[in-house]
DNA sequence: CTTAATTCGGACAAATTTGTCCTATTAATT
DNA sequence: AATTAATAGGACAAATTTGTCCGAATTAAG
């Protein structure tokens, strides 16, 4: 569903609130840790969202990401998902066509539509916080 | 959301069984044409669904591929997406945990659970047969 | 029997995604 | 100012997916 990037991505985001929302920077190392993934690999993942002003990086000693708590309340998902995968899993056929549309529709596609529309909804209506809760109390896991 | 290969498949496929309810065996070439993908590539995958009995193969001059009628009526889209793709998009984790389940869940286990159990039963509710009215008189497209 | 048309299957090639490594840059501490 | 701990970024490497090529096998027709 997702690319590799994007899980890792969302995971990071995730941890890197929690964190954040107990005013703990944390630092690559940590995040790669934390959410099993490999460390270089999520560097670049962490650039692409600080580029896109998802995640705040400090650089330097005692350096590390971190997200304002205005952030973490009102990030949706599907932007985290958008800086990394773009928006292909809304916008393109399910079948690949290129062209594929309600007037010239691929013999799946008012049944993707509907199934996209759900998924973009989910994506929309889910923010960072709300993915967070569940991680702290031991509910929800980032790794394994 | 699926692979190029499995896009491939789908349309092939499709058109297959279209020109299978005219009684015309169809051959890679003419598939592929009619599809707009690679015809080696396509070839590798009209393999695969060969042996998985989705597709019909028969070598030699005037040979080609088709699908019974029976078949037709009676596979479901999610037949054809198990064979290429396997069953990843309906059983993996949408963060690429490996173990991820009602016990120890993700931080958006449940509302992935919901969006692909959805798609789970469109793929399943959706036939052959039900893929190929449309095409025949125009009203959906494989190419393009 | 020969020829032509076709799928099958293996080896290879290109493109993309995933992942690693190293140096440069930045900033806090001493 | 020097040291140290951290991110940034470029170059490279590995793995996977996508795509190509070619000879072998098969089968219908002449």
């Amino acid at each position: 569903m997702f690319s590799k990037a994007c899980e890792y991505g969302i995971r990071a985001t995730t941890y890197i609130a929690m964190q954040s929302l107990k005013n703990r920077r944390v630092s690559l190392k940590e995040i790669a840790e934390e959410i099993d993934s490999p460390a270089a690999f999520t560097a670049k993942i962490l650039q692409i969202l600080s580029k896109n002003n998802i995640v705040d990086s400090i650089k330097g000693a005692y350096g590390g990401f971190e997200i304002t708590s205005t952030q973490i309340h009102t990030l949706k998902l599907s932007e985290i998902v958008n800086a990394i995968d773009g928006d292909t899993i809304y916008a393109g056929c399910g079948l690949g066509l290129k062209e594929c549309n309600a007037d010239k529709p691929c013999p799946v596609h008012d049944k993707f539509v509907d199934i996209r529309n759900d998924l973009k909804q989910m994506l929309e209506n889910t923010n960072l916080y709300e993915m967070t809760t569940g991680l702290e109390v031991g509910l929800t896991y980032l790794k394994r």
